[in-house]
DNA sequence: GCCATTCTGAAATTCTCGTTTCAGTGTTGA
DNA sequence: TCAACACTGAAACGAGAATTTCAGAATGGC
């Protein structure tokens, strides 16, 4: 049996978006994103807000199934004061329902795997992995592969604001070979390696190696072989019962690292992330 | 140290109490047990909920110090939006807790970010936006901001193997002026755009619209003023009660359109695909 | 590129709502 | 008991709100 889902304002827009007008889906926008306060405003403000006329408001509402712009309005003050009157409640308004969606179906499965994901990774690996990223007397360089320098260029660009001295090294193997040479014992190398693994990048880890630098693997739940040359290894699940790999959690540890870092070197980070803003 | 209590319209009433006269400690009393929903009602409404006149209601209101109703109403609708996305305002405290559970209690925030991204994406704009990136007769354009461009630069990898001409714009605005030049009508372009927002983006995409290029933003739960240019809007919450923004769900997302489109071109994605491996 | 169609916002219109007034009611103290 | 005073709500008023209309702009199909 299905149980019903409490027709809110929320939902019949997410239903209509589909039927809307342009202009009229900027209004349904804005509603959404300033639930439900936005609604209890007049409609001029409401249409200033949505970057629409009051004329393209009231279409709206109408087509939303709404009488009228102040029946509306009651309908979201009902709604408001159920809400508060039943906070318990509020974890049960959105059950189970057979999520038919792409969309949520996609999420729950990638919730699932970022919680298999958390599940192994050791703390200690995590923590001596941001403690290293966090201590700015050595240099910290990034790399990664086809797919995964994307997640580099990402962490590169956050990690430079909590810290100094932060460089990615170049995708092409022509320029790796004068890259290295910067590299000093005791940096911190971050590599990304994942399915299917890259043999430059594996060169590249063992020269890595011999130059005695710091190298922290983030790769799949199948280990990449740069494993026998890193120092710490952060594996991902990126597939449980999916077609496609999913780097979500990959990501999501990559943002980890991020905040963890940013918060153990926050004397640093501070004024460099105001600098920088 | 006194904390100081934020002076909502709540503790205003509390402290105006005994200065009223009967009939308008019913409609203060009303007030309180209905807050804030009936001082969002019209007078009248609110008039009647508490046994009493619209005209002693109105003396009730300008005794806690309003100008006229309207005003109040303002007041309560400001301090309901802030309610709702305050917590986020929160200054930056290093958490008590030591390390251990950092990543599971990061990776349960990230869980919680997903969870409500997915709610407030209606299921027929992200179906819609889909299909046209899986329509390979148009071409199709990324490009992202400071930090964002990451995302640009992942889905341009992995749309590349599900389509021909995909190409992301290159960064500097300097170049863009020429790339725009190659944009057709009818082309999608796929903008990341999050706080804070960037200007020349938003002029990229203006000019996008005026070649009636097919636009699609992802952007977060405040919405970038490009939404005005683009067809196709994905808000993705980034904060719920983090200092940091974090944009997992947003990755997330683009994992999702990748797989969903993928999946609706695969006769032309597989043999790419194959081919690419 | 042109035409039919749809969409949009400015302005005119209508009506509801907030506000004010004032007569009536209740209350207090002599 | 009565007068002075404060409180209250019905009704009149005017402001500002919602709604409608319509001409011009944007869009989509050929």
């Amino acid at each position: 049996m299905a149980v019903s889902i409490p027709a809110t304002v929320e939902t019949t827009v997410h239903a209509t978006m589909d039927a809307l007008t342009s202009a009229e889906k900027r209004a349904a926008r804005t509603l959404l994103a300033n639930y439900p306060t936005i609604g209890l405003a007049p409609v001029a403000e409401f249409g200033t807000a949505a970057g629409a006329s009051a004329a393209t408001v009231l279409r709206f509402i109408s087509r939303l199934g709404f009488r009228s712009y102040p029946d509306f309005q009651r309908a979201l003050r009902t709604e408001l004061d159920e809400r508060t009157k039943s906070p318990l409640q509020r974890s049960f308004e959105v059950p189970r329902q057979e999520s038919e969606r792409f969309l949520d179906r996609f999420f729950e499965q990638t919730a699932e795997i970022m919680r298999a994901t958390a599940e192994r990774i050791p703390a200690s690996e995590f923590e001596a992995a941001s403690r290293k990223l966090a201590d700015s007397r050595h240099a910290c360089h990034l790399a990664g592969g086809r797919f995964t320098d994307a997640l580099a260029m990402y962490m590169e660009a956050h990690l430079r604001r909590a810290r100094p001295g932060v460089r990615r090294l170049d995708g092409r193997i022509a320029n790796r070979a004068d890259q290295l040479l910067d590299i000093k014992a005791g940096d911190v190398v971050v590599l990304f390696d994942m399915r299917r693994y890259d043999d430059d990048l594996l060169e590249t880890a063992r020269q890595l190696k011999a130059a005695r630098a710091f190298t922290i693997l983030v790769t799949d739940e199948w280990i990449s072989p740069i494993s026998r040359f890193s120092k710490i290894v952060l594996p991902c699940r990126v597939s449980i019962d999916r077609i496609w790999d999913a780097n979500t959690a990959m990501f999501a540890l990559v943002e980890a690292l991020i905040a963890r870092t940013t918060e153990l070197s926050w004397k640093t980070a501070e004024s460099r992330i105001r600098a920088g803003d």
